[in-house]
DNA sequence: GAATATTATCGTATATTTGCGATATATATT
DNA sequence: AATATATATCGCAAATATACGATAATATTC
């Protein structure tokens, strides 16, 4: 493309799409699950569960990172991942917004007759 | 990318993702917000609110008609496009479950100390 | 200090997305 | 029938995303 538009839109429309297109690939929905499900994860135990190659995982790690959903520390040689609850609770709050604005204008009647 | 991947995740991880992949773009949200707004607007009053050009608006409208999140039908030689309630409501049911499954598991103790 | 284990990053290939102008298509209008 | 209007689609260019192997970086263990 010529060049990016996103920055011409709202600013709550950006964050809701980057936190939608953060949440737009199965692996990182999958990731989230994980580490919700155990609470802490090495980077490696992530990696068992996934049909993806070590470095593929680590990229979507990264993703979400730099999204703030999750966050890592060195532990040894491992990377100890956990999900940041506090983003995911304000992403999350934000996205419900939006979809309750959208439901809430539902109308009685059909459109486009 | 050699192969992709995306198939080989649970498929309610796929649907979300799906989902909220189609939600991963601003223009697709102010879309979504503008026809909640006026029930029903045919192509040209959204590509009125939009910085984009209107093939670039068509192409957006028909993502989330390909979602399934918007049905648009012909009159005249104009498009009039609305809301699909129902399939809007089975997707944020849908993510509000996993969104819900996720923060349900947050812990009383911080980890990854 | 050498070997091992773990993870991040780099480089690369390919796929997908984004964006636009030009064009095709379809319906009104004159 | 010719013209105008509205929109979808095509073709293209550029940006971004996806995926992997190889390698670098780091810490542990022998």
């Amino acid at each position: 493309m010529a060049i990016n538009k996103k920055g011409e839109f709202l600013a709550d429309e950006i964050l809701i799409s980057d936190f939608a297109r953060t949440l737009g690939h199965p692996a990182r929905v999958a990731i989230l699950k994980t580490l919700a499900e155990r609470n802490e994860c090495i980077c490696g135990e992530i990696v068992e569960v996934m049909p993806l190659a070590q470095s593929t995982v680590s990229q979507h790690l990264k993703e979400l990172k730099n999204m703030g959903l999750i966050q890592g520390t060195l532990n040894g040689p491992k990377s100890c991942y956990c999900i940041n609850w506090e983003k995911l609770e304000e992403y999350t709050r934000q996205f419900n917004n939006l979809t309750n604005e959208l439901l809430n204008k539902k109308p009685l009647a059909l459109c486009c007759k």
